[in-house]
RNA sequence: GGGCCGCUAGCUCAGCUGGUAGAGCAGCUGACUCUUAAUCAGCGGGUCCGCGGUUCAAAUCCGCGGCGGCCCA
């Protein structure tokens, strides 16, 4: 209606021809014997005038039965009201669908939270900026598409379903095949699957997918979450910092509204290049103890201890280290931030530094003190990685319930050559947060996990 | 899991130290043929989240529970 009317004059407009509209009635103004009705039509909004005198008389009482909410069809002619507004002037008007419940406040819209993700339909229908934070969503994932495909990838799905729950370090939720008789695990990342893919000769792939995690749920955690992730053969993690400062750059530029932006009450600038430091440097700045002497491990426990960091007992000075850095750094790390060479401890699947083989050639990346982006260079060697998926084991059996477990399949692909490549994961929903403002990532996802309305 | 906060009309919110529960919007009736949160006059509308306790009297004080939010682990 706007782009095909919009641009035309009152007087160029009287020979326009008749139209027909169909929306939701979300707004009115009444007369008695003529009326104003505002109808929203996706993004914009179209106004019909209602005349008695140009109505048939039982088409008029329509319209005098109409609620707020209602879905109605309009055929009428444009036309400009005297203040210039584009409408419709109604000669039939016949209701598609009735409202039986009453509209959210037009003013204040609809507020409580919990309503507002329980009905997110009334959500998007009064709260503009709704629509808009999904819209959003839709044009990062569809120009993430593109960037990648431009670059040489594919994209692939796989298993949701898996026997072993493997690619990351967290709890996964349980499943029963009734055929097979087997529990099968929501996946924790599609990691392992995906390298496989590139043994398998697909040299650039990428996934976006659903995630499960049974965990907790707080303003960047939800137990189901949407994920990137990306392999390319024949590159270093460094070449992907590169990339991914590249895809963030053009995703602000292009879908939001630029590199300035504000993230969780924090003014953020995206401007490359982005610094690159690596975690024993940032934790020897943040603590004072030398960079060289953090893996000692006297050293690194007092250290752990007075950060208040040690989760449980008897874990590794790799261990330690990450917890320090994620108590005492990742708090203070606003600006977008690249965080390199992470212990080997805490990384079971990443290929060791040549230099200093306690280290992984990792990132993560850190915007506004938020993890958006994981990613490092693949171990390939099946015999490294068969000692640290052991290495894993033992941790599981000391206590940590995110040890990875053990794959077997995944070590016998490795034997048949991972060719050197370096793989990411880019987390959607904080990536949409980071783009629209968003303060909690249930904002970023339409339905939300809540706890059951209890039936009273 | 712990701490703090919230839950009152369809929606947004008032309701103080306990004393017959309110407004705006929405709804209904009437007036009004160019409004933009239209305007004007009138009317109806409540499991005050639930259960228990204290009290002559509880939306209000206390306890337990439910759901949600924020912070912490």
């Amino acid at each position: 209606m706007q782009a095909r009317f919009g641009p035309l004059t009152a007087d160029e407009l009287a020979t326009a021809p008749s139209v027909a509209v169909a929306a939701r009635v979300v707004a009115f103004r009444d007369f008695g014997k003529a009326g104003f009705l505002q109808l929203q039509e996706g993004d914009s909004c179209v106004q019909v005038h209602a005349r008695q005198d140009r109505l048939p008389t039982a088409t008029f009482e329509v319209y005098r039965l109409l609620d707020l909410g209602d879905i109605i069809g309009v055929v009428g002619r444009p036309f400009r009201t005297r203040t210039g507004e584009l409408t419709l002037e109604a000669s039939d008007l016949r209701i598609l669908a009735k409202a039986l419940h009453p509209l959210p406040e037009k003013w204040h819209g609809l507020q409580d939270v919990e309503m507002r993700y329980r009905q997110r339909y009334l959500d998007l229908i009064v709260n503009p900026e709704v629509r808009r934070t999904f819209s959003v969503r839709s044009r990062v994932i569809r120009h993430v598409r593109d960037f990648l495909e431009q670059h040489g990838y594919i994209e692939v799905e796989t298993p949701i379903m898996q026997p072993i729950a493997g690619g990351a370090a967290a709890r996964p939720f349980v499943t029963h095949h009734n055929a097979l008789d087997v529990d099968l695990y929501l996946r924790i990342a599609p990691e392992l699957y995906l390298k496989r893919l590139v043994v398998g000769g697909f040299d650039r792939v990428f996934e976006i997918n659903r995630n499960f995690r049974n965990e907790g749920i707080d303003a960047t955690h939800v137990p189901e979450f949407t994920m990137l992730e990306l392999y390319q053969a024949y590159a270093t993690y460094e070449d992907l910092m590169s990339l991914t400062e590249e895809l963030l750059v053009g995703l602000a530029e292009r879908v939001g509204g630029g590199t300035r932006l504000v993230f969780r009450g924090q003014e953020l600038d995206l401007a490359p290049p982005w610094p690159r430091r690596t975690v024993t440097e940032l934790v020897a700045t943040a603590s004072g103890v030398p960079a060289d002497r953090l893996l000692e491990p006297g050293t690194i426990r007092g250290l752990a201890e007075r950060a208040g960091a040690i989760e449980r007992a008897g874990m590794a000075p790799g261990e330690l280290l990450i917890a320090v850095f994620e108590q005492l750094v990742e708090p203070t790390l606003v600006q977008p931030t690249f965080v390199t060479q992470f212990p080997v401890e805490v990384s079971p699947l990443a290929r060791r530094n040549e230099r200093d083989p306690r280290f992984v050639d990792r990132f993560e990346l850190i915007i506004g003190r938020t993890e958006l982006a994981n990613a490092f260079s693949e171990l390939n060697d099946p015999d490294d990685q068969r000692a640290r998926f052991e290495e894993q084991l033992r941790a599981r059996a000391a206590g940590d319930a995110e040890a990875h477990a053990m794959d077997e399949d995944y070590v016998r692909a490795l034997e048949h050559g991972l060719p050197p490549t370096a793989g990411e994961g880019i987390g959607i929903d904080r990536l949409v947060m980071l783009l629209t403002g968003a303060s909690s990532i249930r904002e970023v996802i339409l339905f939300p996990q809540l706890r059951p309305e209890t039936a009273t």
